[in-house]
DNA sequence: CCTTGACTGTTATGCTATAACATAATTACG
DNA sequence: CGTAATTATGTTATAGCATAACAGTCAAGG
């Protein structure tokens, strides 16, 4: 059995996806499951969607497809179901893009940071509890309590930094 | 003549607001000229709507209190001149709640790390030199190079800190 | 059963943001 | 100056993101 987590640079490089999608995805039915909540039909294809790709989607793209397969195709319906996979720690929001993508390493509890692609969009998460000490410690000095943080980055990912640098 | 800047944690106390205010506006005036740009009445406006007080606002509040002043009163005018702040850097745009605040030291080139207090809605800009030291090392690691990046704290003023907590 | 609560779906609406184009003001320069 | 180029302002229209409110459905437990 194969409990540890993927590597802590998991991100812009050329792996077997569908098998990283298949695990993560199967990580999620057990922690939900853990928790009473349930992965319902729309809520796992919404997060299998997610999962397709290392990019960021909109709600609405996400609608899209989920109506496509026969469910919903009202905004509610893809909001719900993302809503739900955030909560459950099963995906993330990334605020500088308005839009989603699937946690790749659901269920141990993190600050994530999110390193956006300018030049082919793609998305990558990365441990980010070096960035966050620096921001528990510099809002501690000015007395603020930090419950929360939105850390993203945007710049160029490796393969988008051969060439097209501008 | 004073020209050193405001202190690394300006945030959550009280102050001399209108002074506050004003030293910013008249620092925003002097780096605006410095780049050859206008610092125009609907964005002095702006400006100033902005540094009325610590918090954020959305593009369509700073649009209703520029219409009220007899500008124009179509998203495009809050916008343009939101954006001419940000680009200028007399401002910032937050992610997290899509909304705009007057930067309050403007000038230097810093990487910002904003706290937001979730009970009363005041915003602090902080030095986010450390955070941002976290970051590009994280970065680094998955071979990835940050241009941007956008350091949000979600939490509780110290003035909020007081009995509220839940 | 049948009640309760969770889930899905719908309609309707509100908020955020930008494209595209017309007019006016400012600046540069002959 | 005066006129061309540039920059800025304003408008209409539309696109994109998000949620409130309510109705029907489904599953689990008493």
């Amino acid at each position: 059995m194969k409990t540890d987590r993927t590597p802590p640079e998991p991100a812009f490089h050329a792996h077997d996806h569908a098998g990283c999608a298949a695990e993560t995805l199967a990580q999620a039915e057990v922690i939900v499951a853990g928790r009473g909540a349930r992965l319902t039909p729309v809520r796992r294809r919404a997060l299998e969607i997610l999962l397709e790709d290392h990019r960021a989607l909109g709600a609405y793209e996400v609608l899209d497809r989920l109506a496509a397969d026969g469910f919903g195709r009202q905004p509610p319906v893809a909001y719900r179901a993302l809503d739900f996979l955030v909560d459950q720690g099963l995906a993330h929001r990334i605020a500088r893009l308005n839009a989603f993508m699937a946690c790749p390493h659901p269920g141990s509890d993190h600050t994530p940071t999110v390193l956006i692609c300018r030049a082919c969009g793609s998305v990558a998460e990365i441990a980010g509890e070096g960035a966050r000490a620096g921001v528990d410690q510099a809002a501690a000095r000015a007395g603020f309590k930090v419950e929360r943080t939105t850390i993203e980055a945007l710049g160029l990912c490796p393969a988008c930094q051969t060439g097209d640098a501008a």
